[in-house]
DNA sequence: AACTATTTATAAGA
DNA sequence: TTCTTATAAATAGTT
């Protein structure tokens, strides 16, 4: 029989890639299968699927069921949220030596979003954090919640100076 | 022997499911699987991928790395040109903001997250967030990251003027 | 690009 | 629905 050839495939970690070419080969076999996958998804359950990839030479790449636009389109149609389409009227600053203070404390926040969202990352979290049918009782957002209740009401102290 | 108790995974044929109870269940894990895959890939290669899906029942289900409106913003511009200026401009966009005006994003922010938080007390919305494996993922979560980080920006830029 | 040993995903069943 | 398990499918490391 012929020779084993491979050692087959090896578990890895679910972390960013840090040899150039390795990840390319990575990135083009797991977007193909990605799209494979979203296909079946398609035709198996009759339902429409939109995907878009920027490579990492910052390319678009995308895949569409029945096409890209329209999916989009339909999305965009029905998701309109003032927040993240809001475009505040903006007036004239005026420099405030709290605002690196505020700075601060959103950066400490953001950073413990993060932490939190890296540690989910691993499979025992993933699996723990699916079963909590409350996501938002999760420590970290309580932590959120209440750092930034308690930043609003800076800036509320802020205004009345 | 012991009979098998389980047959185990049979090959399928990839086409349309009919019964309906069944393109449920084969929906449901497929999706879940399908935003894992585009999980992996994305911290794997550090790019960024939106999936937009709409169900059996015709709702909107979405993934985005780092949120899918800025993707699909991207996407759908034209000529977008990966050394422009772009984010000089969203920092003009910003430069104006004042302390009062951080604060009101900060409130809409807060609300959304309250609104989302009483909206997630139905029964139907607990056990549609309870399958998502990825909590980090939900919608407002996605949105409250981005908008705090805009923030940090504005912030940040603030203390530059 | 092809290969193959493993890991991962998942179709059925419980 | 959630879990279990046998098997199909994807893929990491190699050639």
């Amino acid at each position: 029989m012929a020779k084993k050839s491979s050692m087959g495939r090896q578990k890895i970690k679910i972390s960013k890639i840090e040899v150039k070419n390795h990840l390319q080969v990575t990135f083009s076999k797991r977007r193909s299968g990605l799209f494979k996958k979203a296909s079946e998804l398609c035709i198996l359950c009759g339902v429409e699927v939109a995907i878009v990839v920027f490579s990492p030479a910052r390319k678009k790449i995308s895949f569409g069921h029945p096409n890209v636009e329209s999916i989009i389109d339909r999305f965009l149609s029905k998701n309109h949220n003032p927040i993240s389409n809001s475009s505040l009227h903006l007036v004239d600053a005026h420099r405030n030596a709290s605002v690196q203070e505020l700075n601060l404390q959103l950066t400490q926040i953001l950073s413990e979003l993060e932490i939190e969202k890296k540690r989910g990352e691993s499979l025992d979290q993933m699996r723990k954090t699916s079963q909590n049918q409350y996501w938002w009782e999760a420590p970290i957002m309580q932590l959120a919640l209440h750092e930034l209740e308690q930043l609003k009401d800076s800036m509320e102290d802020l205004k009345r100076m």
